[in-house]
DNA sequence: TCATTGTAAATTGTTAACAGCTATTTTAGT
DNA sequence: ACTAAAATAGCTGTTAACAATTTACAATGA
């Protein structure tokens, strides 16, 4: 079975589109998501809706009330966001030093083409899709580390605390600092890719 | 509105089962989860019974494969389990601090209460009701400080902590440990809160 | 005028039937 | 006896109808 052919459930698919949707802006804060109109909206029935709405209020992305429905989360004060990039660094840093020596040539192709990307998007000001690359850039990391398990519990983290930045915040310095990170992770230098990521993540 | 009032959604209390018994070790690792068999033995069809296992498969209890079914997740290896320790902790601490001088004679009043509990427990040698005794401590503290948002984070990595113990494994010495917690809370003082819980937490 | 009660519309929660997929067993062929 | 294709049983995914609850609004009376 060739990696194209994977196929992803519509419930994924849903649950990715209206993910995108709020962290990029497009749904505020305290917006309420009606269940019927989602359902209309995607062409399908309120069952896979209401899957979606639960997966992302465990995500902290939306607020559901019982019998009231899901709203959009509020964004985090300071000092939750201080907590929520102290997690993620220690979640980030922990894959750094799992991965010594276990990346292949394929591996670092691959984070190559997600930098490459990241930089296109940038170029193109499609900021949406540099918040995409970045986040797929760590989530290789953090997925080859500690596997799917690890990635739910920090996608939790990363998407919170993507909600508090608007979407222009992610700055061109970033095509350095991946490059830093990955440069560091090819040679195998543990404490440097740390510091890297210190830097890449605030 | 008394507290004693809160209805809580059949759902919810489906999910604390089933939690529980996952926690206990009743459910083993690996072990399929069935929606027919849990509809039937909880009354309900099986809408209900597939948000819970939604949720508990966001919480890393179980594992999900598309068209084949829920079943109750594997142990963390020492390396992630460390990871937990670790995130626990710096959650913890957060909490402990933001908490200096925030909590009334009524907070230290229910604090109490649950230590009894979780010693009374102990003597009758209950040890399900001792894990839950000690959660419940920490998690009054965490959702004061950050509320339903960070108890749901912290839920995650205590939940997934707690599998990889034997019940049994709760020791005498956690009367002591809370205690110091909630006398060190009480005189605000911090850094002594803190070490607390760096004791009590591993 | 304000508060309260009653009613209707809208929305979520739940159920049961049906569709589609997976995995096991049966069957046919060598 | 062994392999492979085909039938089958069991389970999950999806749907649409129904029940229960909330919310908004209008009617009532002090």
């Amino acid at each position: 079975m060739r990696a194209s052919d994977k196929i992803v459930p519509i419930r994924e698919q849903i649950a990715e589109k209206l993910r995108s949707d709020i962290i990029s802006g497009d749904l505020a804060p305290d917006t309420k998501l009606n269940e019927q109109h989602l359902a209309a909206r995607f062409g399908v029935s309120r069952g896979p809706i209401r899957d979606v709405l639960l997966q992302l209020t465990k995500e902290g992305l939306l607020v559901r009330k019982t019998n009231v429905g899901a709203s959009v989360n509020k964004t985090l004060d300071p000092s939750m966001q201080q907590l929520m990039i102290d997690i993620r660094r220690r979640i980030e840093f922990h894959a750094a030093r799992q991965l010594k020596g276990k990346l292949t040539e394929d591996d670092f192709e691959a984070l190559e083409g997600m930098l490459n990307r990241f930089k296109e998007s940038f170029e193109k000001e499609d900021y949406t899709d540099v918040t995409k690359a970045d986040i797929d850039f760590h989530k290789y990391l953090v997925e080859k580390a500690g596997g799917e398990e690890l990635v739910n519990l920090w996608y939790v983290v990363v998407l919170r605390m993507r909600m508090n930045y608007k979407r222009i915040d992610t700055p061109i310095a970033g095509v350095a600092e991946h490059r830093a990170i990955i440069d560091a992770l090819r040679k195998g230098q543990t404490r440097e890719a740390v510091a890297a990521l210190r830097e890449n993540i605030r």
